[in-house]
RNA sequence: GCUCCGGUAGACGAAUUGGUUAAGUCGUUGCCCUUUCAAGGCAGAGGUUGCGGGUUCGAGCCCCGCCCGGAGUACCA
């Protein structure tokens, strides 16, 4: 799986304004695609791009060819599609500073990688991996502070700092590997600003030099950032927190190579952390915990594993990217249910907060809910209509309209519906037991059959005529509601669920309640 | 270990930037309603704002020390 980066770029940009944005998408995510996480680093970044009135872009990084996955970047496409969110250039669109794959873009990488050599800001280092963990299992032997490759060990390391030139071009044109590191300044203090952070203060010296350019010819993500932010004209990077220790890195990039007037700003956003115990969400969390991780349902090429999606769960997309919005970001009011256009419309990088945020399934949940209660029952029936096919049950839109008017306020789901409103389309099967204890007495059958004999009366069976039946029945018998109504409903749903029973006898009809009265009462 | 970033009820989080009694939502509990369930309405529980000092008339907010958590510390992003 390889990330990829978002970017915006306004119509007339300028370095000094504000308003563009770019962010690095998902964070460590061998183990799967893009998740919640970093659909969210997506959408913040496309809140912040749309109310600045910047441009979109979706730049693949892929420079770590061992972890390419299949599939992947077709994924992060249909999810991001499916939220909604959407990019003016990119991979599949292209642009004026394409293209917009990084392992597409090599020779910028190589070219600047030379150019920090030459200008005594990065060096050659032919150190084989054995002699990379002797150095570290020696200076932790030696507890030094700082154990990896930095100024306190350069000098004594198979590099370009310690190798003549002629030795250097030899090594080079023989074939023999080599990275590009960069040269770490010693005991330097490094000032920045982070949008959400605020300043930030790091001493290299407790840095290292870090590998710009791999020896399999392709750049590390810190080279390979620089390059492209400056190259696309960048202002904004907006990305995880996990990349805040890497700041200092990037901004002596910037530095080293001249652009720091060109440099973006930055914001961290906090991690979404996992529902129970420690840690950030991570892939696994998800199906453990019953609720999905991904945006979409992930098959994963090699093992075959699938990962539940929101998408395949039923959550509908405006209520998932609601959900997101929320998650690190308030608006400081009181409203929680926002459309995509208010989100962008309130947005604001400030008022992102700093803490990691625990991602709370209930309360997603209940965002869908609310988004569900106010659909259109004829959209909600649509959507219904393929599950009742797959039961056998062809009806026509009007009736299952009709039906989801009634069951919706008590679902979370479409995929719920069924459970709420099976009743609808065929006669119970079989009566709950707890409510025939409850509610079948010794006079139940006489009380429905002379509830029969007056509805066999009604002209038209409505709901205000019914309702003159029930009680007429209640008077004659001298009884309480329950003992009419708890049967009732038993017989007609089977248990003890599902809208007022008197609704439901109006959408069934006469007949129907007639034939599932008697049946239940020959029943018995 | 070292570096950086965090810490307000079970969860998300507000607090006009130092100003009464620390919002609101989800969840939870009870009641009303519907003699079902859900929704809705009402009410309640839940806090020493991680801990300890300091500054101040006044600290969730500023300063110092500590504790806890997270991230980073790769030829991964």
């Amino acid at each position: 799986m390889f990330p990829c980066l978002f970017l915006s770029l306004p119509p007339n940009f300028e370095y000094n304004g504000s308003e563009r944005s770019t962010c690095v998408l998902p964070q460590k995510s061998q183990t799967g695609p893009l998740h919640i996480g970093g659909v969210r680093t997506a959408l913040y970044n496309y809140l912040f791009a749309k109310k600045q009135g910047g441009k979109m872009v979706l730049r693949i990084e892929d420079t770590d060819q061992k972890r390419f996955v299949d599939g992947a970047e077709d994924y992060i496409l249909e999810s991001l599609n499916w939220c909604g969110i959407e990019f003016d250039e990119g991979v599949h669109k292209g642009g004026p500073y394409g293209p917009y794959k990084q392992s597409d873009r090599k020779a910028h990488y190589e070219e600047y990688a030379k150019k920090l050599i030459s200008s005594g800001h990065a060096y050659y280092a032919f150190d084989t991996p054995e002699e990379l963990e002797a150095l570290r299992k020696k200076l932790e032997t030696e507890k030094a502070l700082n154990t990896s490759y930095g100024p306190h060990c350069r000098s004594e390391m198979d590099n370009s700092l310690t190798l003549n030139e002629k030795k250097v071009n030899q090594k080079i044109s023989s074939g023999e590997p080599y990275v590009i590191r960069f040269k770490m300044p010693e005991n330097e203090d490094v000032n920045f600003t982070d949008i959400i952070r605020g300043d930030v203060v790091v001493n290299t010296s407790t840095l290292d030099d870090k590998v710009l350019f791999k020896s399999d010819g392709m750049p590390t993500y810190h080279l390979a950032n620089i390059v492209d932010d400056y190259l696309m004209k960048i202002s904004h990077v907006i990305r995880g927190e996990e990349w805040l220790p890497s700041l200092p890195l990037h901004v002596l990039l910037y530095k080293a190579l001249g652009w720091e007037n060109e440099m973006p700003q930055f914001a961290h956003m906090p991690l979404t952390l996992k529902p129970d115990g420690k840690g950030k969400l991570s892939k696994r969390d998800g199906d453990r915990l019953g609720f999905p991780v991904f945006p979409l349902e992930w098959k994963n090429p090699q093992t075959g594993e699938i990962s539940s999606g929101y998408r395949e769960s039923g959550y509908f997309p405006e209520a998932f990217i609601n959900i997101l919005a929320f998650l690190g970001w308030n608006p400081g009011t009181e409203q929680e249910i926002f459309s995509m256009e208010e989100l962008i419309q309130t947005f604001s990088l400030e008022r992102v907060g700093k803490a990691g945020s625990r991602f709370d399934p209930e309360k997603a949940k209940w965002y869908n809910h609310q988004y569900l209660i106010e659909k259109d029952n004829l959209e909600l029936a649509e959507l219904y209509q393929p599950i009742l096919k797959e039961k056998g049950i062809i009806k026509n839109i009007q009736f299952v309209e009709r039906v989801v008017g009634l069951i919706k306020e008590r679902a979370n789901f479409v995929q719920e519906f069924w459970d709420q409103s099976s009743f609808f389309f065929e006669a119970p099967m079989e009566y709950d037991a707890k409510m025939i204890s409850k509610g079948w007495k010794e006079n139940t059958t006489e009380i429905l059959k002379a509830f029969l004999s007056k509805s066999e009366d009604l002209e038209e069976y409505t709901f205000d005529n019914i309702e003159l039946a029930v009680k007429s029945v209640l008077e004659e018998k001298g009884i309480g509601m329950g003992q009419l109504m708890m049967p009732l409903r038993l017989v007609l749903v089977g248990s003890g669920k599902g809208p007022g029973v008197i609704e439901i006898m109006e959408f069934l009809g006469k007949e129907e309640v007639k034939r599932r009265i008697e049946k239940a009462c020959n029943s018995r």
